[in-house]
DNA sequence: TCGTGAGTTTGCGCCAGAGCAAATTCACGA
DNA sequence: TCGTGAATTTGCTCTGGCGCAAACTCACGA
């Protein structure tokens, strides 16, 4: 068992873990065993920051499996997410955008994998390796437009609307058909769908048990299943 | 005069134009020159759309002179600032981050002058050019860097903190010192201060009437002038 | 099996700030 | 110089959703 701090190199990593991911997939077998080698693979409990917000940007992330909320702390220590990462994608580039300190701290949401690199490599990933600078700037394109989308919704929006449309995202990103409607496949609490939407915790109470009783939403503690998720979209765009 | 739509190539720009701004300042005369000949220069009146959101992202602009507010409409037509750029920056370089259509739409707040260049050379560019990458990847890292703090203001701060904060923004950017405070060097509304803070002209007029009573602020019609900014650091803070 | 604490639900009172309405002031063009 | 419309100010009302408080419920470990 890892314990917190330890991070070791797996003795072989499986190629197949990066062929399918789009900013390596365009690489041959040998360069991705060069990435591979220079890789650190570690395994994060939930809740666990991978990096903080502030310090040194030293390496860079692939998320291999899990979910990481990107936060941040005000001065008065409360959350506020900024956004959610799914496995798949690059994750702390923060040198992808001139920066040498993390501008936001990573969170885990569940137990994540993550393999990740030095960030004095970064300049030899996107010089040397065809396609990942386009992928990577995409992602951060996708990034930035989520960023404006959400300053949009805090300035324009209702609470419940704004409730409604985190669901919605949610389950495009994470949802996994169940009998009778869609889940969020990772444990959520209250808490941290108001941190995601800017509210209390109280009001998304509020909102989940008015949601149930009209049939939209089940939920249990950290479990959230989407039933009718046109009724949200109706709700999202009053 | 320019009418509004004309877009001409000056006979000769001077090279000086360019020679001082970051991501072009390390280049040589030959460089500059060629850069130069490629681009459009063009002149807008205040309040007009440089570009607009959606719109095939065709070309990329140099602000020379003037200010720019780039926001973003919502389905029910109320407009979001997301952020303020100043004479100096690089603007709607959606290509750098790897789009093909502008995600938001660039307003001038003053009459204001650019140089454009059609979006396909940028790849030339940001090859070609020494500094030019990484100025520009730095440009978009200060920016990301903005809309988080901006997502952070929304999500936790009262509205008299957040109408402080773009007032010591405001000041810090475009500040100019006249005798007895700052004052902020281009007209701006209520209205725009509204659109700026996610709140309505009628709680931004009340604000400053009740800080002009306190000596903190002087204001004629889209003029504001700033004659205690410690007074607001301290309300941007409670 | 039974605590125990984390997560959740619900009620109640209150207030920041939006919405509406109207008066007032200023800048600019004829 | 005056008229006109845009910008601003101000009063009043109303309400979404926050803060506080308390009860409840489940999951997990001893």
């Amino acid at each position: 068992m890892d314990d917190l701090h330890s991070r070791k190199t797996l003795p072989r990593l499986d190629e197949s873990l990066l062929t399918h991911l789009p900013p390596f997939s365009k690489l041959d077998k040998r360069q991705i065993r060069t990435i591979l080698d220079q890789a650190t693979s570690r395994r994060y409990d939930a809740g666990i920051a991978i990096f903080e917000e502030g310090h040194d940007a030293d390496r860079f992330y692939m998320l291999l499996d899990g979910y990481v909320r990107v936060v941040r702390i005000t001065p008065t220590g409360e959350q506020v997410t900024a956004l959610h990462i799914p496995a798949g994608q690059l994750l702390g580039i923060a040198r992808a955008i001139g920066r040498d300190t993390y501008p936001a701290t990573a969170m885990t949401a569940t137990e994540s994998i993550a393999l990740s690199w030095p960030t004095r490599l970064w300049d030899s990933f996107v010089q040397g390796y065809d396609g990942f600078a386009t992928v990577t700037y995409k992602t951060l394109g996708h990034r930035v437009g989520e960023m404006n989308t959400r300053i949009v919704e805090l300035a324009t929006q209702q609470v419940e609307q704004r409730v409604a449309n985190a669901l919605l995202r949610l389950i495009n990103q994470t949802g996994r058909k169940v009998e009778g409607g869609i889940e969020i496949d990772f444990p959520i609490t209250r808490q941290d769908l108001s941190e995601l939407t800017a509210t209390t915790l109280h009001t998304v109470s509020r909102l989940l048990s008015g949601w149930e009783k009209q049939g939209i939403v089940e939920s249990k503690r950290k479990r959230i299943k989407v039933c009718d998720p046109h009724a949200l979209v109706i709700i999202s765009q009053v």
